[in-house]
DNA sequence: ACGATTATTGCGTTCTT
DNA sequence: AAGAAAACAATAATCGT
């Protein structure tokens, strides 16, 4: 890896130096950095526990300490001084008990954080903005009753909607040990409680992305994104999966081409059907 | 909880080779 | 003629509000 002259190999929009790292201004890929996460502070989870089978951790899912937890008994039998003193014994376990809870769930959400990020190839602006939202979400006691990988998933999901460099659920679920049903639990939480300056996604902001990845030419990218704002002028952008729209629009004007594109393939890249491009697709065309 | 959108599946049609 | 792709339809699941 090395230099950068030219714009961003995903979608050629501007590069912009962001510390120690190059990141495309528009879909926010990190260009000039390898994206093997070796941070000092948190240890890695990488090589055993992948996946399934997470036997029994106490950090698995939303019942991180369930049974494992232990507490100081009050005994009648005791009086006087010894009793003030288990007394003083029982509230110091209890305390030390919920701050390590508390510790051991960012150190391991900041990890899976990390990793996400670093396998969908997103810059530290967006890894460190995602750890202060998780760090909110426990300020706001959010996390009672649902998935630790969720709120991981959900707060770099969030981060990439705020950022504008959007990513779709699926793209987070895949990367993270999350599956949709957990990210969004945990989304739709921070969404209501912490109140995130979200807006719909714009299908534009998933075009770059998605042309380089059916490695289409410039020139169909940039019709693609043409399409898209003719299609929130006529009005076929509310209420659609953006990355439906997206697709469709990039099918659209590979069509107007080559036709080389297919359906499927333009429907598979935006994690939709084909049925859900051609929805808008018949849309365009009349 | 509701209405709209999307997924899924299956099938007759159109286009390509 | 055969195979792939696009279109259509019905129902189930999911989303946004």
């Amino acid at each position: 890896m090395s230099t950068t002259t030219a714009g961003c190999p995903e979608c050629d929009g501007s590069l912009k130096q962001d510390g120690c790292e190059t990141v495309c201004t528009h879909c926010g890929l990190v260009v000039g950095e390898d994206s093997i996460d070796r941070g000092p502070e948190w240890r890695s989870f990488e090589d055993e526990e992948t996946d399934s089978a997470r036997t029994g951790a106490p950090l698995t899912r939303s019942r991180h300490d369930r049974g494992l937890s232990t507490e100081i008994g009050r005994s009648t039998r005791l009086k006087g001084r010894k009793r003030r003193q288990m007394a003083r014994l029982r509230r110091q376990h209890r305390r030390a008990q919920v701050s390590s809870k508390r510790e051991r769930n960012q150190v391991y959400a900041f990890t899976e954080i990390r990793r996400i990020v670093g396998s969908l190839g997103l810059s530290a602006a967006i890894r460190d903005r995602a750890c202060v939202l998780f760090e909110s979400a426990q300020n706001e006691d959010l996390l009672q009753g649902r998935s630790l990988e969720g709120f991981a998933a959900a707060t770099v999901y969030a981060t990439c909607r705020t950022e504008g460099v959007a990513r779709t659920v699926e793209e987070l679920c895949r990367a993270a040990r999350a599956d949709p049903a957990e990210l969004r639990a945990a989304y739709d939480a921070l969404n209501r409680d912490l109140g995130l300056p979200t807006g719909p996604i714009d299908p534009r902001e998933y075009v770059p992305r998605f042309a380089s990845a059916l490695d289409l030419p410039e020139e169909i990218r940039g019709r693609a994104e043409q399409l898209v704002a003719e299609a929130r002028e006529r009005g076929l952008v509310g209420g659609r999966n953006p990355a439906g729209v997206a697709a469709a629009c990039l099918y659209t004007a590979a069509q107007e081409r080559d036709g080389e594109l297919t359906q499927a393939e333009a429907a598979e890249v935006a994690d939709v059907t084909p049925v859900t491009l051609r929805a808008t697709y018949t849309e365009l065309q009349a």
